[in-house]
DNA sequence: CATGCAGCCATTTTT
DNA sequence: TGGCTGCATG
């Protein structure tokens, strides 16, 4: 087994052989980071590491698959290789999953506890909330979740932020929140970290067993890891302090997610004999664009000096454009498009328009689509968050654990079962009195007794209809493959409580109720795959885990399709095209209007920066003198960060005349090529 | 229980 | 401006 070295550069080399002790890899944008990890765990397996001691962590599924299968293409390893002999890439959060699945009994979860992702946790948000009555309105429930994400992942600079006059009450929501996730056996996202670090913590022997078992672990976009991450890594590292870490601090966009540039500032300051190496080369970009990037990212005091710089030549000046207001800009830019795809032949899929808020999506979707130029938007609301997934993911989660409170409100009355929300709120009184379940509180003949007959036997009905899709849960012949029967079970369950016709009949549009009905048969078919466990129900638990981990169904046409890609710049980091539009580059949009009260011109200001260094030949950033806010026209001024760019290498345009210029010319042009197309059929 | 209307609000979102 | 929430009505 050969791993190639040749093929990278020096630094890159030097981070590839260095196996042993701490390394911070500073990658600047486009520099093959990417590259370099994957060689260098294969490298480290060719030098006979064990790859099952190998711990790769990733922010995103995405990257974590990816990442594994190019390792397997370095390594040339089949695709059947057991999962023990594979080095384990994964998210931080599914890393947790893993080690709670094994350990978390310890911390008094049950094998088979359920994740909650962020509807969920406001749904008990809420419902914890409407328990105070107080004078004063209160922050909205998200707010409130994000001061107890906050707290628990060490994001000090956020919860100092808050007002202190709700501090009590957070505090006392906390614990609150804390005990109804417990009661229902869930942890939230933040408690995967959470406990696990605890876990690290409280039992030593847990911590050494993890040690021992993943010897030489990587972190891929350090610069996104929280104080609460960081604190994990240190526990598992500091021993072994076989640490390699990769980031860019002038891609950091998620401080106010609990990001904290700061553990890749300190790096040193707990690994001191820490080698540092920096990734220079850029192998995106052409200069012209990496000069301005570079010139706008030295306004940063807090950095790590980086010089970006390319072999791909000069390139073109990046273009800074200003237009009358945010249609003359779609519109000019679907134009550009449209030519440069007709006339140059350029894929769709080679642009991309970024903008920082999705509210800005909209004028250039309407001027795309004027222009019969397909796109696609990347983002917005994403698989999870439909309705109908949720509500499966519900079933799942009460078959699993009835007691599960969140979950089961859910499905309670899907399809409408004639249990009305009075009735619901009896039965939750009554729960909360006897402090038990809402399921234990329909199951008790005494709480039955408490409602009207026909009312009692709806409940009753509904309890038996759980219980008998629980039972056929577990009745399975162990002789067949699980996969199929969960796929089966769930079908099965599905079909005969009406749940598809409910989708369809709810709809006004019946074509989105249709619609619906596949995404839930999608997720259905999905079941069928490879289990850790024969265990109906861990199977189970496993694949509803899994899910609640996974924030995109996999190959849902997404990269498939010849389109222009929308998208903000916060999706945008990690990806890569040809040409690139930045628009609303205005003082308010970008810096932010927000930033000001936040202190965080810095990060906006990297924001960009992602931004500019997505472009590999063309980039064009614009700007309005005017945009509709609430409808109304407001005047608007270019950024700030415009000014920052340097002089040369940027060309100047006011909107308009100058495109006027380039569209007539490009009219005569594409006549030409008419022409010259039907000559030649 | 479904529908409709008034009122409210309006960055970014890896898991 | 528009999209969503919550409350009132048929």
């Amino acid at each position: 087994m050969k791993v190639p070295l040749d093929r990278l550069n020096e630094p890159q080399r030097e981070a590839v052989q260095t196996l042993q002790g701490p390394i911070l890899i500073l990658a600047g944008a486009g520099t093959g980071k990417t590259r370099v990890i994957t060689v260098r765990i294969a490298y480290m397996i060719a030098h006979g590491i064990e790859p099952a001691r190998i711990l790769g962590v990733t922010f995103t599924n995405k990257a974590a698959r990816e990442m594994l299968e190019r390792v397997q293409g370095l390594l040339q390893w089949p695709r059947s290789v057991p999962r023990r002999k594979r080095p384990l890439l994964c998210t931080f959060h599914s890393w947790c999953v893993r080690i709670l699945r094994e350990y978390g009994e310890r911390l008094g979860y049950r094998r088979d506890f359920v994740i909650y992702d962020e509807s969920d946790q406001l749904g008990v948000i809420r419902r914890l909330l409407s328990q105070y009555y107080t004078q004063e309105t209160l922050p909205k429930p998200e707010v409130f979740l994000g001061w107890l994400s906050a707290i628990r992942n060490g994001a000090d600079w956020i919860v100092d932020r808050m007002e202190k006059r709700w501090r009590s009450l957070l505090e006392d929501l906390q614990k609150k929140y804390t005990e109804a996730l417990r009661a229902c056996n869930a942890m939230d996202f933040d408690d995967l970290l959470c406990n696990t670090l605890k876990l690290f913590q409280n039992h030593p022997d847990v911590l050494d067993q993890c040690r021992q078992r993943w010897q030489h672990v990587m972190v891929d976009e350090y610069q996104d890891t929280n104080p609460l991450q960081f604190q994990l890594v240190r526990l598992l590292c500091e021993e072994h302090r076989n640490l390699c870490v990769v980031g860019d601090d002038d891609q950091s966009i998620y401080g106010w997610r609990g990001a904290a540039v700061r553990n890749i500032l300190d790096f040193e300051k707990y690994f001191p004999e820490a080698k540092v190496i920096k990734l220079e080369q850029n192998y995106r970009s052409v200069n012209s664009i990496l000069r301005a990037s570079n010139a706008l990212i030295r306004n940063n005091p807090n950095r790590r000096e980086k010089q970006l710089w390319s072999a791909r030549g000069e390139g073109q000046p990046v273009r800074v454009i200003e237009y009358k207001d945010e249609e003359a800009e779609a519109k000019a830019i679907a134009a550009k498009i449209h030519a440069a795809h007709t006339l140059d032949r350029k894929r769709l899929s080679s642009f991309a328009i970024l903008y920082r808020t999705n509210s800005q999506s909209r004028p250039l979707e309407a001027a795309l689509r004027r222009a019969g130029l397909r796109y696609r938007v990347v983002g917005g609301q994403s698989f999870f968050d439909r309705r109908e997934v949720r509500d499966f993911m519900a079933f799942l989660r009460v078959a699993l654990n009835p007691d599960d409170d969140i979950s089961l409100l859910r499905i309670v009355n899907v399809p409408p079962r004639g249990l009305s929300s009075k009735t619901i709120q009896k039965l939750m009184a009554e729960a909360t009195a006897r402090g038990c379940s809402v399921f234990q509180a329909m199951k008790s003949e005494e709480v039955r007794g408490e409602f009207l007959r026909r009312i009692a036997s709806r409940i009753e009905a509904f309890v038996a209809m759980l219980e008998h899709w629980q039972a056929a849960l577990e009745q399975r012949d162990p002789e067949k493959s699980i996969g199929m029967h969960l796929e089966e079970w769930a079908e099965r369950w599905m079909q005969e409580i009406g749940y598809f016709e409910e989708l369809v009949r709810a709809e006004k549009d019946p074509e989105t109720g249709e619609n619906r009905v596949l995404n839930v048969k999608e997720l259905i078919q999905s079941m069928d795959r490879e289990y850790g466990s024969e265990d109906p129900r861990e199977a189970l638990a496993e694949y509803v885990a899994d899910l609640s981990l996974e924030s995109e169904i996999a190959d849902e046409e997404d990269w498939e399709g010849e389109a222009v890609t929308l998208i903000t710049l916060h999706s945008a980091k990690g990806l890569e095209f040809p040409h690139v539009f930045i628009v609303g580059v205005e003082e308010g949009i970008l810096p932010h209007a927000r930033s000001k009260e936040e202190e965080t011109l810095e990060e906006e200001r990297r924001l960009l920066y992602v931004g500019m260094t997505r472009a590999m030949q063309t980039l064009e950033l614009s700007y309005c003198r005017g945009r509709r806010k609430h409808g109304r026209i407001v005047p608007a001024h270019p950024s700030r960060f415009l000014q920052e760019l340097p002089e040369e290498g940027i060309h100047h345009e006011k909107g308009g005349q100058g495109s006027q210029t380039v569209s007539s010319d490009r009219s005569r042009q594409w006549f030409e090529a008419i022409r010259g197309a039907i000559r030649t059929k």
